[in-house]
RNA sequence: GCGAAAGUGGCGGAAUUGGCAGACGCGCCGGAUUUAGGAUCCGGUGGCCGGAAGGCCGUGGGGGUUCAAGUCCCCCCUUUCGCACCA
């Protein structure tokens, strides 16, 4: 037989794949169906090694998957609208389209020679009008039940992308893609309604058991649930008894409002410019407000500015203690959160506590420890305290409640709040809604038409799509592209049908990223996103492979969109990813591969020096998938070496075996060697399958194979089979044992190689005289009283420490095992001149004798 | 600062339920083969002592539970990730 040629191989196989369409899939009830998906690529423009490895994780489950008897769907797509195609074309003076389909086009043929078994037939990308006009109708469908609804609002502005980012897009301050500090714009916007769904997010995260604990964790915090109550503090002016303002506060901690002895506004806070307008006679106001709101607002939300304020000169009541209170402005209370006002609690906050010191604000003490003997102690310390106390107690000075346990307090507190009208139990969120609306041109249209006569028109279902217009040449400049392009802008009003304006925002991307994998399902419907029922065959998606970074925007968005599905009665499940598997970047030199770095490696050049198997095999064994990994030639070649050593293993056992359904286990005699191949093969059977399904742990079910793969070599020599190259007459002086013994083992090896390297399988399951596909053969089973050994190898130890192995029959007993174990020679070397007060004996496993 | 995860040979990593630490691979060393190199095949490879048999030590550090700890508990160190004035 020939030398190992990858190129040849791979070719080949890839076309025949093509040509049976072997990886295309429609619903079938009588099979169990698994929904197998990876993160669809953005089409930058070149895949890299990083890519192949999220890429291949998938490929192995799903081929895995396909052979156990699974109807498996494996879709690709492309997350094809996005600014990189905006920038390109200002660079290179053409279209976004042009450099996204040229993108497409180049990656789809990198993951082709790759030999990934996708559904091709199933491919979409988000910039086809046959996609987008389903993110179209979903907005509207939003909008009608009032999910997706304009307002004017803060926003946060990337200068540099000169577009709006959502909260979840901006990180540390900045930019999520470029890093660019982030400025705040009031604009009118489009928002998705996320926070009515709030709750039932939290809530899900509870079942969703095969989701990593990080994953979970992360989008609990976004979502930050926090329980308390709101209280209104009356604003007391001079003379002034009705209609007058009122300050409602957020707290968590309302079992300690005896105490609150100041009110904090946040320097945006709507009440601060009305103070400002009558604040006449306090000079430098307006200045200091000023100031505060000029603050650089990274600083201000990591805590990094120093905590400062100044008092309004206003007051205000607290409503529980009937005592007026100052109203004060401080830097670090932040308007977006709560109502932007908060009651300070010194002595129970530990940055009220350092806000009072500061400015010499009174310090209420209305909580004291229980392990503290009497309430004067604390009393005192009110004054001499170097520090808050934010634990459980019992409440001190605060009226009808003292005495009570902090615990329950709060509920009751809030409850009678609301019972005399002056506040009410309420829940504040992190989350906030989901600004959809971006100033860029390369993405879908928000279907809305502004009419002056009609106001705001959603644009009528049978007018969609509104297509995204060609552009000539794209300059980029301007906000909104789509305002250049007056054929575009210029419309009538589906009311009154007089002349009216179009949106001219485009969607976050992230909208087309929520739900393509439903669209998988029924990639071709033109008469809805997709058909309920075909998803409800597939959905929702059993394994989803992708990066972590991914953690809380578009798995939180997704999680959105299928509950809107859901309301919408177009899908029944709850949870659009069953299972998640975040997988470790590739590195190189330490740092994650980018252009700008230099340090990347192209799977191209890969494949063409070891083929794409060996890139396969090497990215799935060098680590869990979870890990991130540090890229090395060397391990590469390993993996080359590896694959050589099968090839050359299978022709040598090719040179005695003839007949696959000739060469079966029935009555031959097995001697010891024969039984140990055996054993090996079950043995690897049983760890393979598991390892593979479900642990996912890749790399482990590869070790194992490599492990067979040397036990095979020296069982070949051990029988003295011909070498490969030698020249020989087939079978030859071969028994019918032996070959019936080398061929389960051979058969097993390569089809449980096969999700890996499947290319190579191929070959030598055609090789080894198989006529169906190796991917088309169920996945061998294993046989455990063949992978059970006759004899097992017992440690023995003294006092916990190794020292003899027993070598005994596999079913000893627990008495033969203690005998036996105490009469060893090393052993009792050990035992001599002690007293054995116990000997440990655990079936199977260990004998401990443990001496005095 | 708070929270979580991790820390195992020269390197990547394995150890599924508390039961032989270091599977498998890379690298390195030796042997066979070879004109030579490469490739291939076989063997060795945690540290220390020893000619060997064997012994001692060993999973970031320190304590503990247990017949038995990489694994469980407590304290500490380091790294990574997440959160970071959320009232």
């Amino acid at each position: 037989m020939s030398d190992y040629d990858p190129q040849a191989i791979e070719e080949k196989w890839q076309r025949r794949w093509a040509e049976r369409r072997a990886f295309e899939v429609r619903e079938d009830p009588d099979r169990p169906k698994y929904y197998c998906l990876v993160m669809f690529a953005y089409p930058s423009g070149h895949a890299h090694v990083g890519h192949v490895r999220n890429y291949m994780i998938g490929d192995v489950i799903a081929r895995m998957k396909r052979m156990r008897g699974f109807n498996v769907l494996h879709p690709f797509g492309w997350d094809a609208f996005g600014l990189p195609a905006e920038n390109a074309a200002i660079k290179n003076r053409s279209d976004p389209e042009t450099w996204t389909r040229e993108n497409i086009a180049h990656m789809k043929g990198q993951l082709q020679r790759l030999g990934i078994s996708y559904a091709w037939d199933r491919e979409l990308a988000t910039c086809d009008a046959s996609y987008y006009r389903w993110n179209q109708w979903l907005f509207l469908q939003m909008f009608e039940r009032g999910l997706a609804y304009r307002r004017r609002s803060t926003v946060n502005w990337c200068a540099s992308c000169a577009t709006v980012l959502a909260n979840e897009q901006v990180v540390d301050g900045g930019c999520w893609r470029c890093a660019t500090v982030v400025e705040l714009r009031e604009l009118e916007q489009w928002f998705l309604r996320i926070t009515e769904y709030a709750d039932e997010l939290l809530d899900g995260i509870e079942r969703l058991g095969e989701w990593p604990a990080k994953v979970l964790t992360m989008q609990r915090n976004w979502i930050g649930r926090s329980e308390g109550a709101l209280v209104r503090f009356p604003v007391v002016e001079a003379g002034v008894d009705e209609n007058r303002d009122e300050i409602e506060v957020f707290t968590t901690r309302i079992d300690t409002i005896f105490g609150a002895t100041v009110v904090l506004l946040a320097p945006e806070h709507p009440l601060v410019d009305r103070f400002a307008e009558t604040a006449a006679d306090s000079p430098g106001f307006r200045e200091r407000v000023q100031q505060f709101r000029a603050l650089d607002r990274t600083d201000r939300m990591t805590g990094a500015v120093e905590k400062e304020g100044f008092d309004t000169g206003r007051r205000c009541l607290n409503p529980f203690t009937g005592q007026t209170v100052p109203i004060w402005i401080a830097n670090f209370v932040l308007a977006e959160y709560g109502t932007g006002a908060v009651m300070a609690v010194p002595a129970h906050d530990q940055r009220d506590f350092e806000f009072a010191r500061k400015y010499d604000l009174p310090v209420q003490v209305v909580i004291q420890p229980e392990d503290v003997a009497t309430e004067e102690a604390w009393s005192l310390a009110g004054d001499t305290m170097e520090t808050s106390y934010a634990g459980p107690g019992r409440l001190v000075s605060s009226g009808e409640f003292s005495g009570r346990s902090t615990l329950g307090a709060a509920a009751e507190m809030a409850r009678v709040a609301e019972t005399r009208g002056i506040g009410r139990p309420a829940v504040q969120y992190r989350l906030k809604d989901w600004g959809i609306s971006r100033q860029r041109y390369w993405g879908t249209p928000i279907p809305i038409i502004y009419c002056d006569t009609c106001g705001l028109q959603p644009v009528p279902y049978d007018s969609l799509p509104v297509e995204l217009p060609a552009v000539a040449e794209f300059s980029g400049r301007g906000d909104s592209p789509l305002a250049q392009i007056p054929e575009f802008v210029n419309t009538t009003c589906p009311s009154c049908h007089g002349p009216a304006r179009r949106e001219t925002d485009t969607m976050d991307t992230f909208v087309d990223s929520s739900w393509y994998f439903y669209r998988y399902c029924d990639p071709s419907n033109d008469q809805a996103a997709f058909d309920p029922e075909t998803v409800g065959y597939w959905g929702p998606v059993d394994f989803y492979i992708g990066g972590v970074e991914h953690a809380i925007l578009h798995l939180i968005y997704s999680r959105f969109f299928c509950r809107v599905f859901k309301h919408l009665g177009m899908v029944e499940h709850d949870e659009p990813f069953t299972r998640l598997l975040t997988q470790g970047m590739v590195l190189r030199d330490g740092a994650v591969m980018s252009k700008s770095k230099g340090n990347v490696v192209d799977p191209d050049q890969m494949i063409e020096r070891f083929g794409a198997d060996t890139l396969r095999l090497y990215e799935m064994f060098v680590a869990p998938p979870e890990k991130e990994i540090e890229w090395t030639d060397a391990g590469l070649e390993g993996s080359f070496r590896f694959l050589t050593r099968v090839w050359r293993l299978v022709s040598r056992a090719c040179h005695v075996l003839t007949d696959p359904a000739a060469e079966t286990l029935g009555t031959q005699t097995l001697d010891d060697t024969h039984r140990a191949i055996r054993r090996k093969t079950h043995e690897s059977i049983r760890r393979v399958s598991s390892d593979l399904d479900p642990r996912a742990h890749l790399n482990t079910a590869v070790s194992a194979l490599m492990e067979l793969v040397n036990d095979l070599y020296a069982f070949c020599e051990r029988q003295g089979l011909p070498s490969d190259g030698a020249d020989h007459s087939p079978a030859v002086g071969v028994d019918a044992s032996t070959r019936a013994v080398l061929r389960e083992a051979v058969d097993a090896l390569v089809l449980m190689l096969s999700p890996f390297t499947p290319h190579l399988c191929e070959e030598l399951w055609e090789r080894l005289g198989h006529t169906t596909g190796v991917g088309e053969t169920p996945w061998p089973s294993y046989d455990a009283a063949v992978a059970q050994a006759d004899e097992i190898v017992v440690p023995v130890q003294v006092n916990g420490k190794l020292r003899a192995r027993l070598t005994v029959s596999a079913d000893v007993t627990e008495e033969e095992l203690r005998t036996a174990a105490v009469a060893e020679e090393t052993v009792r070397a050990h035992t001599d001149g002690k007293t054995i007060a116990r000997v440990v004996v655990v079936r199977r496993k260990l004998v401990n004798v443990v001496v005095r």
